[in-house]
DNA sequence: TTTTGTCGGAACTAATCGTCTCGACAATCG
DNA sequence: CGATTGTCGAGACGATTAGTTCCGACAAAA
């Protein structure tokens, strides 16, 4: 578990990890139970028994522990699969994907986020950064069944995306449609016909 | 412009429109001209020489207002086209919509009510109920289509919808890449495409 | 002229993020 | 061992913001 220790000279009381996961468990916790609002630094440092402060010294910012806590919750949903057909990668990768956004931690953790990133720049490339890493797991089953020769050589993959991410963080920050597996199965066949109809 | 006065009894001043629409002016300058930073409702007042108090006589809260100055900087982007031919009435309209969502006072306002919608259920039905109002006329030109026989039995009007309005919350939100015409046409043409194509 | 309700202006409450201070404590160095 | 250094929990503090309330002035109707 220690394996990042620095090199250089280091006197002083170290930094307890401990800590850190309390205050990562009591965020996941919070956003959890949290009824549409959002959650509070505060709220945080007082589930997880500790001082602000040492939230601050961890994480920069509150949107940085929310990424955290995200990313976290959505471990193991990453890769993406490579059976050698678009239509079951697509829809198995889509089914992956919103069950995982469907857990209320990972959705609240998303919505505040995203919420944030509208005011705070900061927020902004955090957000960013985490979607262009989403992407590009997308992008690259897409890519694998265009050199197959499985897609239109109209098929725009950057668009593609766009819609496959698009709908999911439209249901989501909307709310008026729920993100079952039906709907991920179906705009994965959705998709698949369009990239490979002929234009 | 006095049309709808109380029919009851009304002694005392009466509310000063000019009031009013100087403060919905000074919301969707305010909007034009933030850095991506929010617009405060002291700073609205300020701005349109007007106290808080007459800015809560007249909208409940402030994703009422804003939500408001959006409806009329996106006036006149509502009618859905009606040229008879899926694909050309499809790239107009997502033309239009993503034109009106790329004034700078209207994206805002729109990220602004989005951000509110995440923490405020009142903030979010009313998002709710303005993103409803626009799927409808989607989906009423994806009916006509259909009528006409244009679209393939295994369309999913719904999910085509949920696909466009995506493609633009999604880019609006994240920011990873622009609401271009190129960007509508390629959209509308992918639409088309996959409306169309046979299972 | 009196009553009634809006006007601009400003003080106020409550929530929130992030900073800073405090005494206590732990780990390392001399 | 003892001094130094940096983290710990706890909480005060400043800044910002949404929404409420009070104030004196004013306008429109009774």
């Amino acid at each position: 578990m220690a394996d990042d220790q620095g090199r250089r000279a280091h006197t002083g009381r170290r930094r307890n990890e401990e800590a850190a996961r309390a205050i990562l468990r009591a965020a996941r916790e919070l956003l959890e139970r949290g009824d549409g609002a959002g959650v509070s630094v505060d709220a945080i440092a007082a589930a997880a028994g500790v001082g602000k402060q040492t939230i601050y010294r961890w994480w920069p910012s509150k949107s940085d522990l929310l990424l955290d806590a995200l990313v976290e919750g959505a471990r193991g949903l990453a890769p993406a699969p490579d059976e050698g057909d678009l239509g079951s990668d697509l829809a198995a990768f889509l089914t992956a994907t919103f069950r995982g956004a469907r857990d209320p931690a990972v959705a609240a953790a998303l919505r505040q986020v995203a919420a944030e990133a509208q005011r705070d720049p900061r927020a902004a490339g955090l957000l960013r950064s985490f979607t262009e890493d989403r992407r590009r797991v997308l992008r690259g089953l897409l890519e694998r069944a265009a050199a197959r020769g499985e897609l239109s050589p109209a098929a725009d993959l950057d668009l593609l995306v766009d819609q496959a991410y698009g709908v999911l963080w439209y249901r989501l920050l909307i709310g008026h449609a729920p993100l079952t597996e039906a709907a991920a199965a179906a705009l994965a066949a959705a998709l698949a016909r369009q990239a490979t109809a002929s234009p």
